[in-house]
DNA sequence: CTCGTTGCAAATGGTTTGCACCGCC
DNA sequence: GGCGGTGCAAACCATTTGCAACGAG
């Protein structure tokens, strides 16, 4: 499963004369492996472990990149700033105005509504790649802990 | 019709205990008056010809705060930064990863598919607020440029 | 009158860039 | 072996903040 988004990434990448290097493969395996929409510091942290020297500025370019293939999707955080998600199919993110979590929330019929959305786009003669849908709120635990306050 | 969106939106500042200054006001009426989903920048060029010595900071500081009551959303610019949007009524954006632009769509089923995704969020116990939704891809506009080169 | 808000300028810090070295293809 | 990619550090610039003056309630 995993191995199969993993393939057809680095196929994309060839496929676009991108070389494939340790610090590119590190970085798709762990926003493949992980649904946590990390930052890009978390990222960062994690890798830089097991993979020294590992530059901040790789990151970025690499996130920056993987973007621009579609292969990844880029979230706003109410914090100023973003969070990545590696884009093997359309769910829906819940995001928490509190804490800054991103819930994926996985639903049968989110991806026929997906289907939907992009084909209205098509209306006015837009071509469509990937969506960004977020709802914005509260959630359970920060709504439980405003409570207790 | 647009009144009623500013008086709401002085209705709501004053719950808030926030004071309304002639800063606030002309920047929410751009904002409803425009559906251009302008930048920071954008908003501070176009006011300040008609308000000299308008901060650059107050509008941030008061994007922020609209933002915070639900008044606007931000949406995510592919240059990385953010666009501005007046929240009247739950809307489809298509957002050109060529220009930047950002293209409102408003469909009649739209809000009924707004209104289910907000209650699929509710399954995990979150509590929705504003929704931001978003299909990437390429512009009519855009397309025909490329297809030109 | 009071205290939240503004404008200015300086500080901040997340993100990008320049460049020499490295290593994938 | 060539050239795209990396790491490092410096540069950049969008956004935030400190503070004195102002003005909305």
């Amino acid at each position: 499963m995993t191995n199969k988004h993993y393939d057809n990434a680095m196929k994309r990448l060839k496929e676009n004369n991108v070389r494939i290097t340790p610090q590119r493969q590190i970085i798709l395996k762990y926003l493949i492996e992980n649904d946590n929409h990390p930052t890009v510091e978390t990222i960062f942290n994690v890798l830089d472990k097991t993979f020294p020297n590992l530059s901040m500025a790789t990151v970025y370019n690499n996130l920056r990149l993987f973007k621009k293939l579609n292969l990844i999707i880029e979230l706003p955080s109410v914090d100023s700033g973003y969070r990545y998600d590696f884009y093997d199919h359309p769910h829906l993110h819940a995001a928490c105005d509190i804490c800054n979590k991103i819930i994926d929330i996985d639903d049968p019929e989110f991806a026929e509504i997906e289907k939907n959305l992009k084909d209205k786009t098509r209306t006015v003669g837009f071509k469509p790649t990937v969506s960004s849908i977020s709802i914005h709120g509260i959630c359970k635990e920060c709504q439980e802990k405003l409570a207790n306050q």
